[in-house]
DNA sequence: TAAAATTCTTGATTTAAATCAATTTTATCA
DNA sequence: TGATAAAATTGATTTAAATCAAGAATTTTA
C-alpha cells in the first residue's frame, strides 16, 4: 500500500475533492487521521460523545440502527470515501445510529467546532457542502418511493441496477452479507434468498456467490 | 386578515426566522411573493421549469410522487412556514415530486440563481441553511426506522404522539384527508381506518370524526 | 486445517395488510 | 339546498412476505 496522506484520505470524500489545496491544508490540520477500526467494531455508536463526521479511508461500514425488538435496522452501506454524519458538523447532536466496520477499516473525522471555525471562512466549502446535502436528501426521498412502490423482487433488481449503473459494470459484487444487504432493503434474508432465486430464474440475473452478472 | 408583508412570509420558514432584518430585506429582492393557489390546484411538478424552493404563506399543500401505476405516494405535508425544494437551491435540478395545494394557498418563493449569489456574501445564511438541512436528514433517517420496525397500528400512534407533541397538546385534528395520511404512512385508507377503530377499542385516542383525542 | 460459529438456503406455516366489493358518510358545487 | 361526487367504513378474500424450523454452505478462529 502507499504511503498514507491525510490529504490523500479527505480527497476521497466527493465533498472535498476539488477543494483548492491550500483549503485542504486547512481541513488536515482540523482532523484526525489514520483511525484504524478492526472488522466488527465499532466506528460511532449514540451516546459516544462524539460529533462531526468521518471519512472512509480504506474499508467498508454498515450504517444501522435498532427496532424497539433489538433487530438491526441497516440503512446505508458505506465505501471507500463515503461520507457519515455530515448533519453533526452543524449541530451539536450525536449520532443516533450505529456505524459498524464489516471489514478492517480506517477512517479520518472531523470534528464540529473546529469544522465551524473553518467553514466560517470559507463559503465555498458551505455551498459544496449543501450541495452535498440537497443530493443526499434527493437520494433519500427516491429511496423511500422505491421502499413504498416496488415489492421485494423489483426493490432488490433496483438495487442491483442501481448498483452497476453507478459502478458502470453489468456485473456487480455484493459489498454485504447477504443478510445485512436483506435489511438494508426492508426484507428478512429468508425472502432476499428466495427472491434472488425467481430472479436468477426469470433470467433477469446470474448469481455466483457474491457476485451477480446482470442480464440486458 | 392582517396586510400581507413579504418579511413575514419568508418569517414564517424556521429557515429564515432569526435572520436579522438586513438579510431578510435582501431575500425579499430575491424572493417572488403572494402567489396563490387554489385548492387542487399544483404548485410544483417534475418538468415545470421551476426551481429554487417555497415557503407557504397561507394554506396547506401535500408532496406526493407517483408509483409506476399511478398511484400517490405522499412524501410530506406542508403548513403554514414548511419549505418544501431547498435542494433545488444548491444544485441546478427540478423536483421529481408535485406539490398540490389541499385548500386555497399562498406561497412565496426564492430562485437559485438569485439566492446562490446573495449566499456567497451571507455565510451566516448557508450556516443556518446547514443546520436546517442537517435536521432534515436526521428527521427523514427517523421515519425510515419508523417504517421498517413498525406495525401498521404502532406507525398510526407514532405519527399521532408526534403531532400531538409538536402541538404540545393532547387533541390532535388531521390536517390531510385520511386517505392522503394512509399514503403518508405508507398503508392503504381501509386499513388506516380499521387499525384506527382498534386504536380506539384499545383506549388510547378517541376519535371525533377529524379530531382525534390522545389518552395518556 | 479442523472445529465452531455464523450465514445462507429451502420448505412448511402463519400473519399482517392488500385487494375486491358494497355501503354509508361526508364534501362539493350547480 | 339538493344532487353528485368523493371519501370513509366495513366485510370477505387473497397474497406477499414473515416466521418457524432444519440442514447446507461458508466463514472464522483456535
Amino acid at each position: 500500500m502507499t504511503k498514507y496522506s491525510p490529504i490523500a484520505c479527505l480527497s476521497k470524500a466527493a465533498l472535498f475533492t476539488d477543494l483548492p489545496i491550500e483549503l485542504k491544508e486547512k481541513l488536515v490540520t482540523v482532523s484526525e487521521h489514520q483511525q484504524k477500526f478492526p472488522k466488527g467494531s465499532i466506528i460511532r455508536q449514540p451516546d459516544d460523545g462524539k460529533d462531526g463526521m468521518i471519512v472512509i479511508d480504506q474499508g467498508k461500514a454498515k450504517v444501522y440502527n435498532l427496532s424497539k425488538d433489538g433487530k438491526e435496522v441497516v440503512l446505508g452501506i458505506l465505501q471507500k470515501g463515503d461520507i457519515e454524519g455530515q448533519q453533526h458538523l452543524f449541530k451539536q447532536s450525536e449520532s443516533e445510529n450505529f456505524v459498524e466496520a464489516v471489514e478492517d477499516t480506517w477512517v479520518c473525522s472531523i470534528n464540529r467546532v473546529d469544522f465551524q471555525n473553518l467553514l466560517q471562512k470559507t463559503p465555498d466549502l458551505s455551498l459544496k457542502l449543501l450541495n452535498n446535502f440537497g443530493e443526499k436528501l434527493v437520494a433519500i426521498e427516491h429511496n423511500s418511493v422505491l421502499r413504498n412502490t416496488l415489492d421485494a423482487k423489483e426493490r432488490i433488481l433496483a438495487y442491483l441496477n442501481d448498483l452497476a449503473n453507478e459502478q458502470g459494470k453489468n456485473e456487480v459484487k455484493l459489498e454485504l452479507k447477504k443478510k445485512d444487504l436483506a435489511s438494508y432493503l426492508g426484507i428478512t434474508p429468508e425472502t432476499f434468498s428466495r427472491k434472488l432465486k425467481e430472479l436468477e430464474k426469470d433470467g433477469k440475473i446470474e448469481v455466483h456467490g457474491r457476485w451477480i452478472k446482470m442480464e440486458r
